[in-house]
DNA sequence: TTATTATATGATATTGTTTATAAATAGGAT
DNA sequence: ATCCTATTTATAAACAATATCATATAATAA
């Protein structure tokens, strides 16, 4: 890393480069072809990479690289990314599937706080549930692939202006 | 409890119309009436506690007590008891909400495993997340109010049976 | 009581997201 | 060139969920 200021999604051309190649070949492993649909797709995730997109986000930015992009394919790529575990599908309870991508070499998926005043998604990278999952595949004799962890409340931004937390909790689907 | 053998949802009379009188009572704090419609969903709620319902699901049932009711009223409903805290929304992925009650006097919802193989919904009563969320509170200045934790893997039923765990996870919505 | 208002319901239309279909296109292999 | 398969585009369809609106029910006032 060039910098620990420099943005996780702002990373210069090099490591851009890299990466798309990396999944070129994730995608060759598959027997998939990186189509030139599908480099503009992942370039825009790699690009908003601390973002947290819908599919129509990502039509939007595609279509400003490759204007005759359509919407099923930006669908199909990605499913197919997400088939392939190199970006996965989250709901934020908004009504729309949101994509991001899985860190490279993560085993598990990482955290999110998701604030219920101003629907801010931060993140916490570092994956805290090491005890609970022994406990869990003890006790439930129960075999963890994964994980989701979400913790729904007030940012720190917000905290001033939140007088009473308890009546945001409401009908949001989680 | 009358029974460790008793299932949760099949509980007796006398339990159900007490938990259905506490909920009219919610209602009532609240300016809301406990209307025959509500009240027969209120009612296959509780009947069926032990699974995670869709709307279309209570709807279904509903209509076996009273056939007149329409899907709107059952999904207003919904939302009525999901704004109040008295149930809550749940996304497992496979397109369409589900529900389920609060436990009573539950301050956090219950985990949930969720098999890759048979689609298995367990759960995990206690909460076990504790000195987690006092971290995350400290760390990230985040005023936590609830959460939502999801184990996806192998249940015990199916571990025979499951020769390579990890091609099971794929392209579901979390 | 009757009139008036507010609330709730049922039937249906509409919305919005996502998937399925069919025809067109692009590369490769023969 | 022809064939073959994968991919794409545009469009239609599926689906859950919500909005609309006329009707019905309940609470309130006169
Ligand atoms: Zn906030
Ligand atoms: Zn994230
Ligand atoms: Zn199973
Ligand atoms: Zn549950």
């Amino acid at each position: 890393m060039a910098s620990h200021i420099m943005k996780k999604g702002a990373q210069g051309g090099v490591a851009m480069e890299e990466r798309v190649k990396q999944i070129k070949q994730q995608l060759s492993t598959h027997n998939y072809k990186l189509t030139p649909q599908r480099e503009a797709t992942v370039r825009v995730l790699l690009e908003n990479e601390e973002d947290h997109l819908s599919a129509e986000d990502v039509y939007l930015l595609v279509k400003e690289k490759a204007p005759e992009i359509g919407l099923a394919t930006v669908y199909r790529t990605l499913e197919l990314l997400s088939d392939l575990s190199i970006i996965h599908k989250l709901n934020f309870g908004d009504g729309v599937t949101r994509y991001e991508f899985r860190a490279e070499g993560a085993e598990h998926h990482h955290h999110h706080l998701i604030c219920l005043n101003c629907g801010a998604v931060d993140e916490i990278i570092d994956d805290w549930l090491g005890p609970i999952e022994r406990r869990v595949e003890k006790e439930f004799d129960f075999r963890i692939i994964d994980h989701r962890l979400t913790f729904h409340g007030i940012c720190h931004r917000c905290k001033d202006q939140v007088k009473d937390p308890e009546k945001l909790i409401g009908s949001k689907v989680t």
